[in-house]
RNA sequence: GGGCGAGUGGUGGAAUGGCAUACACGAUGGACUUAAAAUCCAUUGGCCGCAAGGUCAUGAGGGUUCAACUCCCUCUUCGCCCACCA
């Protein structure tokens, strides 16, 4: 390898001992003045990180630095979220205890880290799978069972064959397991729930107050939680005293509806067919339906079927009689899995209508051209007139929804009523790794709440974590059996794990206070310092992680246990780092290591890179070449500053830079006209760079600008003459280089600013701020257009008039020749920027 | 099917109504060197032209405007998220 650029492994460790002994990352949690809370999503420890994870933490430690340089106190914790699958699996297939191999990849990743030069407050590392962790998050389940938020009830849930599991329905990703691929298919089984539908309208309206999350995160919270107004309406049953009740979103429709269609599952169709001429069919009909597997039944082409169950119902609107049915495509779980059809006006009702040859009746007719029922290719979905629906005839269909909602609601044969697509937050999990939930079952007492002294529940040692449809933790004797802490009689535990996400809902408070074992969080503490001023992490928790998170927040607050509502002030996704198109993974064998990469060409250049590929919300392409480049950047940088600043190059230094040294050439004077040119793009870049780090962490056009300021630097030098001494605009430009640079390349800064013979950290210092006087340009290229068109540059005094400038346009040659003697119909000016001639 | 985002040189990207292609990578040439590497300097969207210059180009087509990568409409390709939600 040829000589280093810099002495990059010499300087990176040293700095980095440095910042670790002299604790800049240390915070007093008492001392909340100017606090600023900079959380970064607490990884999975997996066995090693790779270039992409990398970003999420890059990013968090320039936001951390920076703001320290803008005076705040910054908290910037770290922890792992280290309960898990992974574990568990590679634990099954016969390596490591799960303990044993997460400790050990936290090690790892831990040492990681610190190489990349990322600082963190290591002294309030939370570990999730540790007791003195999860028995808080056991804490947490108490107090959500004693408000009644966390229940138990027998449901269909999600059944991974392979993984030999139940999955959250957020893990279900098309009908296939989100981490194996198997197809899902269902089970009953008794499960713990946690009752995040309570909150449904709560976490929807407090969307608006996360101001500064992304737009993107905030729909997907919105459309997860699913909010649709509309009306429940009640349909008598023909011949009987019975009424279903469907639920529409459409009443404007009502008049419409030419047939009803129930779920399979909908507890009323075992009443409703029994003694039916085809009682037999329907049945089977229906076991099928049933049997059916999540992704049978959610394909987006899947077929509908139906069956008639030979009973009608009464369209209360106007007595009409009509068919009920059954048919797979209406789900138990929404509304109440009872459908109105009005096949006219809906895409699903309308093909079902024509496969089973069922009326189709328009009530909205489309005001560019009556529509046709009999001649219809698809259902009309769009707004228009009334029509077929007695009185509101003639009334857009929008006004109507209402008048009809209003008349329905005086006659008592519907309400107004809202759904939610968010069902309840599964919690249980049949695995050994993960916290288990303290219940205890006694014969007398029933389900007894483990008491708090009794915290933590510790999950046993001599368990066989091999699954068998059950949680291992059912086959261990000494977790299971139990003293009822009611009647000190035979009882026994709980044998299911939470899942995961239960963990990381709350690790943000634990930080203040990670070794209390008196309690989860420090009130008074917690209050001072959330929300969390910057939460930053990955797009793939757009949905879960956060929204779990604000409903946890939500439930404490509401238990006063806090005294704020949304955990997150301000939330920055970034994108992923992909590699040949794809995200990196070991199976597809494009993961990027960082460690070979900081061997070479160290970790500021890895962190520059990263920095550089491209907006950090975005996804990008990994480029070794370009981690070169970055290099080649910060070489430039170290050589500059040694001949700017007059001190010894260094023995490693380029053989140039040695010799000019010694020449006695590596002094420079500026002419005062290129010292007010460089003056003033130094104080450019410092407003460049500070804006596109405080309007939207844009890092890579912030370290352009300052790639600029280098070469404008070079540029100075090769123009300069040699003179008596240092020259000061040369030095401070390359000072304002690395101060401004310091919180994305920390070592090389830290290291130049030392050089130059200042005591204190570079990261002590206050960020520069520019000299508005500076930045003015006093003459000003002004670009003529004809016609739109760029055809000529002239100079101008800066806020020249109108009148001045056309005076000066128009003796310009080229100008002159484009316009001829063709008439002038319009000048227009563009202060300093731009003239346009239309002619 | 719905929602969101994107499409700019050989490549990553910059510009959010005002000089399209900043900055970087790659490439080419030069200086230095016995040589190479490294470094420094220069050139680098296409086409026409010796040149001055002209002309065409931001996925395609249309519109608004003195002026459009940027705003509006239609279409198209790709990515992500959701998906039989009544």
């Amino acid at each position: 390898m040829a000589e280093p650029h810099y002495p990059f492994n010499e300087i990176e460790p040293k700095w980095q001992k440095f910042w670790d002994e002299t604790g800049l990352f240390k915070v007093d949690e008492k001392n909340t003045k100017n606090k600023f809370y900079c959380l970064m999503m607490f990884p999975y420890p997996s066995a090693s990180l790779h270039v992409g994870h990398g970003r999420n933490y890059i990013i968090g430690d320039v936001v951390a630095r920076y703001k320290m340089m803008n005076g705040f106190n910054v908290l910037t914790p770290m922890g792992w979220d280290a309960f898990g699958l992974p574990a568990e699996n590679a634990a099954i297939k016969g390596g490591l205890h799960p303990r044993i191999s997460t400790l050990a990849n936290i090690t790892t990743m831990k040492k990681q880290l610190n190489r990349w030069g990322v600082g963190y407050d290591w002294a309030r590392e939370v570990t999730s799978c540790l007791p003195d962790y999860y028995k808080w998050t056991q804490w947490i389940f108490l107090k959500l069972y004693e408000k009644g938020l966390a229940y138990k009830k027998k449901a269909a849930v999600n059944w991974c064959p392979s993984c030999n599991t139940v999955l959250a329905n957020e893990q279900v990703i098309s009908g296939k397991c989100e981490r194996c691929d198997t197809d899902v298919t269902q089970r009953d089984l008794e499960q713990w729930f946690f009752k995040i539908t309570a909150y449904a309208e709560t976490l929807l309206k407090d969307i608006d107050k996360l101001t500064n999350w992304p737009e993107r995160v905030k729909i997907m919270q919105r459309n997860w939680i699913g909010k649709s107004e509309g009306v429940e309406i009640d349909f008598k049953i023909a011949d009987s005293n019975k009424i279903l009740t469907c639920f529409t979103t459409r009443v404007d429709t009502i008049f419409g509806a030419t047939y009803m269609v129930l779920a399979p599952e909908h507890s009323e169709v075992d009443d409703l067919i029994k003694g039916a001429v085809n009682e037999k069919e329907v049945r089977s009909f229906i076991q099928k339906a049933k049997n059916e597997t999540m992704i049978e039944r959610s394909a987006t082409n899947a077929e509908k079927e139906g069956m008639f169950t030979g009973k009608y119902v009464i369209n209360p609107v106007n007595g009409r009689k009509i068919p009920l049915w059954i048919a797979n495509y209406v789900l138990m779980e929404y509304g109440t899995g009872a459908v109105m059809a009005v096949p006219a006006h809906d895409q699903r009702d309308f093909e079902f209508a024509k496969k089973y040859n069922l009326p189709i009746e328009v009530v909205i007719d489309n005001p560019k051209g009556k529509l046709n029922a009999a001649l219809m290719k698809e259902a009309y979905i769009e707004d228009g007139v009334m029509v077929n629906s007695s009185q509101f005839d003639g009334l857009s269909n929008r006004e109507a929804m209402g008048k009809i909602a209003d008349w329905m609601e005086q006659k008592k044969i519907g309400k107004r009523s809202v759904n939610y697509r968010l069902r309840d937050w599964l919690i249980s999990r049949q695995r050994y790794w993960g916290a288990p939930i303290p219940i205890i079952y006694c014969d007398k007492c029933g389900m007894v709440p483990v008491p708090e002294k009794d915290l933590p529940v510790l999950l046993p040692e001599d368990a066989e974590f091999r699954p068998h449809g059950e949680s291992p933790l059912a086959r261990s004797r000494s977790f299971m059996d139990v003293k009822c802490p009611k009647c000190r009689g035979k009882a026994k535990r709980e044998p299911d794990t939470m899942d995961t996400f239960v963990d990381s809902s709350w690790y943000y408070l634990r930080y203040l206070s990670p070794k209390d074992d008196k309690k989860p969080f420090d009130r008074e503490v917690v209050n001072k310092w959330l929300p969390v001023d910057q939460y930053i992490g990955g797009v793939e928790h757009a949905i879960l992680h956060l929204l779990y998170s604000r409903f946890i927040t939500k439930v404490l607050y509401d238990l006063k246990l806090i005294g704020f509502d949304e955990p997150f002030k301000n939330l920055f996704t970034q994108g992923m780092i992909v590699k040949d198109g794809a995200k990196m993974s070991k199976s597809k064998g494009n993961v990027v290591s960082p460690d070979i990469l900081i061997d070479k060409y160290g970790s500021d250049t890895v962190r520059l890179y990263t920095l550089f590929i491209g907006p950090p919300e975005k996804d990008a392409e990994w480029s070794d070449r370009g981690v070169e480049g970055a290099y080649r950047f910060l070489g430039r940088i170290w050589r500059v500053a040694e001949q700017i600043t007059n001190h010894p190059p260094s023995p490693k230094a380029s053989a140039d830079v040695r010799r000019s040294f010694n020449k006695g050439g590596h002094k420079f004077q500026l002419t005062s006209e290129a010292s007010k040119k460089l003056r003033r793009k130094t104080h450019q870049t410092i407003k460049r760079v500070t804006e596109d780090i405080e309007q939207g962490f844009h890092f890579n056009t912030a370290i352009s600008a300052t790639m600029e300021l280098v070469n404008e630097i070079y540029d100075a030098i090769q123009e300069a003459k040699e003179g008596l001494g240092d020259d000061p605009t040369l030095k401070e430009a390359i000072k304002t280089v690395a101060i401004l640079l310091a919180p994305f390349v920390p070592h090389i800064s830290e290291e130049l600013w030392r050089k130059w013979g200042n005591k204190e950290s570079i990261f002590k210092l206050k960020w520069p701020a520019y000299d508005k006087s500076l930045i003015i340009e006093e003459e000003l290229e002004l670009v003529i257009q004809i016609n739109g068109r760029v055809r000529s540059k002239i100079l101008v005094p800066k806020d020249s008039s109108e009148l001045d400038v056309k005076e000066k346009v128009l003796i310009d040659e080229k100008i002159k020749q484009w316009i001829g003697d063709k008439p002038i119909k319009k000048f227009i000016l563009v202060p300093d920027k731009l003239v346009n001639i239309v002619i």
